[in-house]
DNA sequence: ATGCCCTTGCGTCAAGGA
């Protein structure tokens, strides 16, 4: 089973680079953030013809996320979670899929960084780990995937102080992640992956993605019943060097049965 | 210290992103 997350940086803009995406890595369940769309703007009706199922919390303009399941529709159990301090923006969904719950996630982003959204950024990241650890003591497979809008450590990062005051590297959010992991997570690309930086962003600004200028932002956390699963991760770095693609490119997990 | 680039909306600019 594999299972990806990828910020698509507006769904109907970036249609044809998803659904070729998805024609080539055929993803079994797929978590999507900042659709930037309407719920009645979802294009449920193409993404049925590619193959895939979908539940989704949308909104007009910023924000909003999805999971798709190929040749099924997600169970959806959740569009906000328990504690979200602003449940009006569309920043969670979740669904079980294939056996699994997937909780899909996007953090805000926190910029400028000191100020009211960056304390709004750590409000929200305390509240999600107090309900991230009421998933774990339930029992259940789960996989928490999402744009986190944390650079988790300077190794991270292409160049360390690139970012010196950006919200993204600030001590505060970092210990956050850190604590969130600390659970009893694991942090899938990280895991198998500990000597390579495996970035899933670059900026459209100054040529970054041919500079591999890039971060680690979009992370899939595992619950421990589906670590012992965990069989291969990577990021699909050739959807971000397409014509039109997000600043993103999809990461994933591979999980045995 | 800021812009660079890119998205969406009822819009020919603003706001958010990271």
């Amino acid at each position: 089973m594999k299972i990806a997350t990828y910020n698509v940086n507006g769904i109907n803009g970036r249609l044809p680079n998803l659904l070729a995406w998805l024609d080539r890595a055929r993803p079994d369940a797929v978590a999507l953030q900042e659709l930037k769309a309407p719920d009645d703007k979802f294009p449920a009706a193409a993404l049925e013809k590619a193959g895939y199922g979908a539940v989704w919390h949308g909104q007009s303009r910023w924000n909003g996320v999805a999971i798709l399941a190929r040749g099924a529709g997600p169970v959806l159990t959740r569009r906000s979670f328990p504690g979200d301090p602003t449940p009006e923006a569309s920043r969670y969904i979740e669904a079980a899929v294939g056996g699994v719950l997937i909780g899909g996630l996007y953090l805000p982003n926190g910029n400028p960084s000191p100020g009211p959204k960056f304390d709004a950024k750590l409000a929200w990241f305390a509240a999600f780990n107090a309900y991230a650890e009421t998933l774990l003591a339930a029992g259940v497979p789960v996989v928490l995937a999402g744009d986190y809008n944390v650079v988790p450590t300077d190794f991270d990062l292409y160049r360390p102080g690139a970012l010196d005051g950006n919200a993204l590297v600030q001590p505060e959010p970092r210990a956050a992640f850190v604590a969130l992991v600390a659970q009893g997570w694991t942090d899938a690309l990280r895991h198998l992956h500990p000597n390579e930086p495996m970035f899933t962003f670059w900026d459209y600004f100054r040529n970054a993605f041919a500079r591999d200028a890039g971060m680690r932002l979009d992370h899939l956390l595992l619950s421990p019943g589906v670590a012992k699963r965990l069989t291969a991760a990577g990021v699909d770095r050739d959807a971000r060097a397409g014509e039109g693609s997000s600043d993103h490119a999809p990461a994933w997990v591979a999980l045995s049965p």
